[in-house]
DNA sequence: TGTACATCAGTGAACGCGCGTTCACTGATGTAC
DNA sequence: TGTACATCAGTGAACGCGCGTTCACTGATGTAC
């Protein structure tokens, strides 16, 4: 059942759209092959006419996911507040893959960890651009101090099971961010 | 071949000790049973003489690292050096349980989840703890804020594969950090 | 424009491997007397 | 204190299952004429 070019290249980023979010949602091994596809509404076996291997599938998905992921928010502040928000704690497969991935990404291939490293570079540049005031080391520093912070609070907050402490480290952390943006 | 009771429980704490560090080194996933018992000197036939399941393991791994890890240090200061260093970073097997599985305790069972919910908890206690000044609302702020900084630091420096990148956000991430203390 | 045919995207059964787990067995421990 | 025996921690082969990957096949696509 062949199927047309454009056929084809839609099917291409619905298994990378399908992968992306499932990765997200329970972590690279937690994820098959044969679950993927069904996702996108294909069988397992024509995979491999798309990717050579599931590592080369991890890298694409994470590529894309970061790139779509850089923000699309042009308020800092909006976007510390989604950020570390209930709804983005409560649905990975939707939120940040950084957040979702990179303690993952240690584990993963050499093209895996590529694509986090120009996507965590991207990140940190987006957000110096967002921020207001001071000269350029001075925002890439607040940079980087408030994205590590955004990264680890999504990730304790998730990983905890119980609501009100998983809750007070958002709200803390967005607390501590906002002060520690007026030094 | 029966073993003494003490050297039973020698052995317990041995299949504990050596699951840590792969577990941290490598990730739940990736480390096999038969690994962890390799690693302590047995078989892999008598692990379910000391463990209901795998799963089992990682609950009272986690639970005992956790523990373990909660900080040795007195000052704040040499705390923060210690943690965001070159040496941690590169070290996951001997480091902080935290860094190394939070993540991934998202995707394992209940127990071990209540593990990494008593873990945090007693980790924000402890850094409050050592945070020399201000109101305990303020002091508690800025436990969380800071170790969510410092948990998301590592594991940004981890998942990337360029040495200076990796290199600035553990420095940048420190300088944040001091800045933000004195607000 | 229509037709014949080569191409090749997708299908689904099958393979091989590794892992968590089980189990019959071994032999040192530790207890009853 | 010494002896006989029941206990049971550890061994290693085996099982069953799921996963990544392969492959012979199908039938729609798209090209050559």
């Amino acid at each position: 059942m062949k199927v047309s070019r454009e056929q084809m290249a839609e099917n291409r980023i619905r298994i990378l759209d399908e992968a992306g979010r499932l990765f997200r949602e329970k972590g690279f091994e937690a994820v098959t092959v044969a679950e993927v596809m069904k996702a996108a509404g294909l069988t397992h076996g024509g995979f491999y006419g798309h990717f050579a291997s599931k590592d080369d599938l991890i890298a694409h998905a994470l590529q894309r996911d970061l790139k779509a992921s850089v923000a699309k928010t042009s308020d800092f502040r909006a976007f510390i507040d989604g950020y570390l928000s209930r709804a983005h704690r409560d649905n990975p497969g939707n939120g940040c893959p950084t957040a979702g991935l990179a303690a993952e990404t240690r584990h993963e291939g050499l093209s895996a960890r590529a694509a986090m490293t120009v996507g965590l570079r991207e990140q940190i540049d987006h957000v110096s651009r967002l921020l207001p005031e001071g000269n350029d080391a001075d925002r890439r520093r607040r940079a980087i101090g408030s994205w590590a912070a955004m990264v680890g609070a999504i990730i304790l907050a998730r990983a905890v099971d119980d609501a009100s402490l998983s809750d007070e480290v958002l709200e803390q952390t967005r607390a501590w961010i906002d002060a520690g943006l007026d030094d």
